[in-house]
DNA sequence: TTGAAATGTACTCCTTATGTACTCTAAAAT
DNA sequence: ATTTTAGAGTACATAAGGAGTACATTTCAA
């Protein structure tokens, strides 16, 4: 069950997936207790143990890095009306009678990000939005990633494979132009897996 | 049960609250005192406890931080890494932050519609989208609107007030025309409170 | 295969921050 | 006159955060 953590309980679960997604390795309690600033093993363990109180992590007895996440799933949903277009009356979906925000942006390897800047905005996505991404290390020609350039800049954009090792990043603003790199300037981060916006 | 709250009950409430938006997390009875200019945390307490009785909080006994706003759900959260603009560097942080989609899109008197056509693609709601509906049945100016026309047909459009009771719903799609009503021909059904897409 | 280093984990002891129950004043409202 | 609201202050048990040590096991390189 999600039960509430103190501060050093949040940044140590934090560390620690934080520690995953960097290495895909877990840490080890010592990395841990660096990363957050406490010295001692035996403090960090005690805090481990409280997380897997609470149905945070697990625990692999004694094997070096042995934790394991847990994800958390928590189901809240939205009564789902049906569809809805221009000049025609709601279409009443049969079946399925609810939609589950979490379902379809929540995900094991998936993070958020906010957008700042229009260089997206004719794909839909506009300054200030919430992008949900998934983390993996390569993309279909055509798809949107989140693309780490000469180790330096990240930037959301479409991604075009060329000939000769050649990697486009177009984005999606006419007034804008599309970057050509070279393979090896490219680092395939993640791939956008949804897009979310407010408005009140 | 008793709804009526004094001055300072309200000040305190939303003391709490902002410093719940704000910071992720819960104030304690002393940092209250402090934004509220009260200085004993034990009369701070006895406020808390009065908006205990009252219904806006709820406690965990002893825990640091504890109190719990009334109308809070459960929380699913994605890790919030930052934010990301073309060219730059993704402003980084640590696991401590979240970002819950529920807390975002969820909430009493909403419901969810899938959206086909493109008559809103200019306002980024594309074909396919999901919006989040929040039922009133009065607008602002220039909000986005589920309409109901002539009690046949619902539509989302941008909404527009008019001299002698006319009504304009405008469409984001500069092939396609406003239309204008008389105000008796329309009933708001709720207003654009989100919108949401998945591309996987 | 073996040995040194790294690791998980269980202890103990410590300091500080916090919730909460008290008491006491004083002004305003009833 | 009595109650309600608004406040100060004190006291104390304990939750939260932390250091350090010890030791059996696990890893991994020689």
């Amino acid at each position: 069950m999600g039960r509430l953590l103190t501060r050093l309980e949040k940044r140590i679960l934090g560390a620690i997936r934080e520690h995953h997604t960097d290495h895909s390795e877990m840490p080890t309690i010592r990395q841990i207790g660096k990363t957050v600033g406490v010295k001692s093993p035996g403090t960090v363990g005690r805090y481990i143990n409280t997380l897997i109180d609470k149905g945070y992590l697990e625990r692999q007895p004694r094997i070096w890095r042995g934790l394991k996440l847990i994800q958390n799933e928590d189901v809240t949903s939205l009564p789902l009306m049906g569809r809805i277009a221009a000049g025609l009356p709601i279409e009443a979906i049969t079946g399925e009678n609810e939609l589950n925000p979490n379902e379809l942006l929540g995900g094991s390897n998936r993070y958020a990000l906010q957008i700042t800047g229009n260089s997206m905005v004719e794909a839909g996505i506009h300054d200030k939005d919430w992008v949900i991404i998934q983390i993996q290390d390569y993309a279909d020609n055509g798809q949107i990633v989140v693309a780490l350039i000469n180790n330096t800049e990240a930037t959301l954009k479409y991604l075009y494979y060329h000939p000769n090792d050649r990697i486009e990043l177009r984005p999606a603003n006419s007034s804008l132009q599309s970057m050509i790199y070279k393979a090896d300037q490219i680092l395939i981060q993640g791939i956008l897996a949804a897009q979310m916006r407010t408005y009140l």
